[in-house]
DNA sequence: TCCCGAAGTTCGATTTAAATG
DNA sequence: GCATTTAAATCGAACTTCGGG
């Protein structure tokens, strides 16, 4: 390995001068071209790369954010982690992906692997979960500058990137109700996942201000789960459910795309078809409601540009650490945005 | 922070001790229990974690694995990555995971991004990629352990772990052919890609053996293209080209799950019901084939067990590095198995 | 005082060689 | 020579201090 010493030599001057010029520090400004560039060319033709665990060891620096996700398969971090590489990409900074598969024990010990690394800043994924409180502890006591994606906190020292799922709520029944449905049917999501209970305040908001008597006998609740699976198993149960009731209704309005999916089954297994005799719209717009058939009316939330602004955040935070700012956490809350695709219809 | 000669001071022996007692060294033989107590305790009591930069500097590793994914979008990563993760986890390495968008640009970089990490190994999760010369001469050229998902190489000195596609192809049409389908219509891969000869030669080879003619109406192939997605609009545009061509056929061989979904849309969107006037299989078994309406047919890759396999073998190149034994690079074909879902059934 | 460059110290752990009784 | 412990060198880069012109 060819290190400082050997450019030193191969240059004739020493390794100090080399590695002011090298990293163009302050002092670079005193140093003459012709030094630097005959610093630089010894460098290139040694092929000279700055050993980074000596580096870091100096400058307690790692360039290293830690990245942890609650449940990789889930279709909702696909587009996250795109959105978090692509922003760390631009700053240089390199993720160190860990998924804790739901588990504490899991969670803990990650944390502390990462922690030993000397991660500058940590971002977690926290789609789906039903949050412990042990696990924040831990988090809190981390004390390096931490994003939470898809959940917010009531810790105030971790900041945030959420979608504003009141919004997302009104924006799918409006949706419904300016096609003309009025028998709706809704899946609400379980309650201990923190998401379920905005989104439906969203739709109550909906239904008061259009007037829209909601229907209890057609709203229906997933059990507690924990995967994206049993997501779209409740979906299609529930529904099957309803229709086994002989309930009536002229849409469906689910949790999230997963349990659309689920309903969608149930529905067409049942004959009827969708949209043409029930519409359904989903939420979050996974990469595979643009190829379902039909493909899914739903609203998106924004994944890429949630992913890429938590890292906005902890850059932030880094920032401000190394200038001995206090870090102010942040708590962001993205627009949804409704898309409308091929499974919902107007009423005929 | 609490360093070595914090323990040191705070046990009463010296730095060095601390080291062998707690990295449990050969020369830990020597040290009498009581001794390794007390040193045992005083790290505890200090919440002493070694600073893992110093660490390395001086031992020249890094537990780091890096894993370079060509498009994180592809749904086939997702269990890949899973795989990786998990088998990493266990031997207690981190993966530092890139993302290259199918650009060559960025591969380079991060491929010196990682390199200067010190990574142990390298994956490469070459899903659906043309690939490019250049690219593979840096990999070789990298010295560290490396193994390629998804993809070949000639270059004997990098390990690869691939589908059997050929016996893939068998299966599918064979498949096919058990439910009685005779009219069967064909998407191939776009030529440029690695995948697509051997699945062709293994569904010929099927058609040889069960004396079965394959119409070349009925074949057809996807254009050259770098995405998911646009496998995804092939299929469909091939499969409505077919259908305005007025061509019969009662199932459909798709290339991969992608061009499936986009075939299932075509039938669909012309009013014909998959499986009741057409049967569909596709390749792969991504997430969504089986929560799709109907669910996929499929053949399927293990791919968490690809992934799993993949760190398998470069690991036992790591630990052939520290033994100074000569690395063997190891080429695994894994077999393919059939799924059977909806999308398929017995010509009536 | 300004410019240029070098010697020496530091980061924190591992390891070699050596010193005790 | 044996069991036990440690001083000192090392890994490679960065920074502080200092000296000569």
């Amino acid at each position: 390995m060819v290190t400082i010493r050997d450019v030193a030599k191969e240059s004739g001057f020493s390794s100090t001068t080399v590695s002011i010029v090298l990293n163009n520090a302050p002092l670079a400004r005193y140093i003459p071209a012709a030094t630097k560039k005959r610093i630089e060319r010894a460098a290139e033709k040694l092929g000279y790369r700055p050993n980074q665990f000596a580096r870091s060891l100096r400058s307690k620096r790692s360039h290293t954010v830690g990245v942890m996700v609650f449940d990789m398969t889930d279709p909702f971090c696909t587009l996250i982690l795109r959105g978090i590489e692509n922003t760390l990409y631009q700053a240089s900074y390199l993720p160190i992906l860990t998924d804790v598969h739901n588990e504490g024990s899991r969670f803990e010990r990650y944390l502390e692997m990462l922690l030993d690394r000397r991660i500058e800043a940590l971002i977690v994924v926290a789609n789906w979960v039903f949050l412990d409180i042990n696990l924040l502890a831990d988090l809190e006591k981390s004390s390096i500058p931490t994003a939470m994606i898809g959940c917010e906190l009531k810790t105030d020292s971790i900041s945030s990137v959420i979608v504003d799922n009141e919004v997302g709520g009104h924006l799918a029944l409006e949706h419904l109700h300016a096609l003309g449905h009025r028998k709706i049917a809704i899946i609400r999501g379980p309650k201990a996942l923190v998401d379920s209970s905005p989104r439906w305040r969203g739709i109550r908001n909906f239904a008061k201000e259009a007037d829209l008597e909601l229907d209890a006998r057609l709203i229906v609740d997933m059990p507690e789960s924990s995967d994206p699976i049993s997501s779209f198993e409740s979906g299609y149960k529930l529904t099957e459910e309803l229709l086994r009731q002989k309930r009536s209704f002229t849409a469906m309005l689910a949790f999230d795309d997963m349990s659309a999916f689920g309903a969608i089954r149930a529905l067409s297994r049942a004959g009827i078809r969708v949209p043409d005799q029930c519409s359904v719209i989903g939420f979050d717009d996974v990469a595979t409601s643009a190829i379902y058939t039909p493909s899914l009316t739903t609203v998106r939330q924004p994944m890429e540009t949630m992913g890429a602004s938590a890292v906005g955040v902890v850059l932030d935070g880094i920032n401000a650490v190394l200038e001995k700012r206090e870090p102010t956490p942040s708590h962001r809350k993205v627009a949804p945005e409704l898309v409308v695709r091929e499974s919902t219809r107007r009423l005929v």
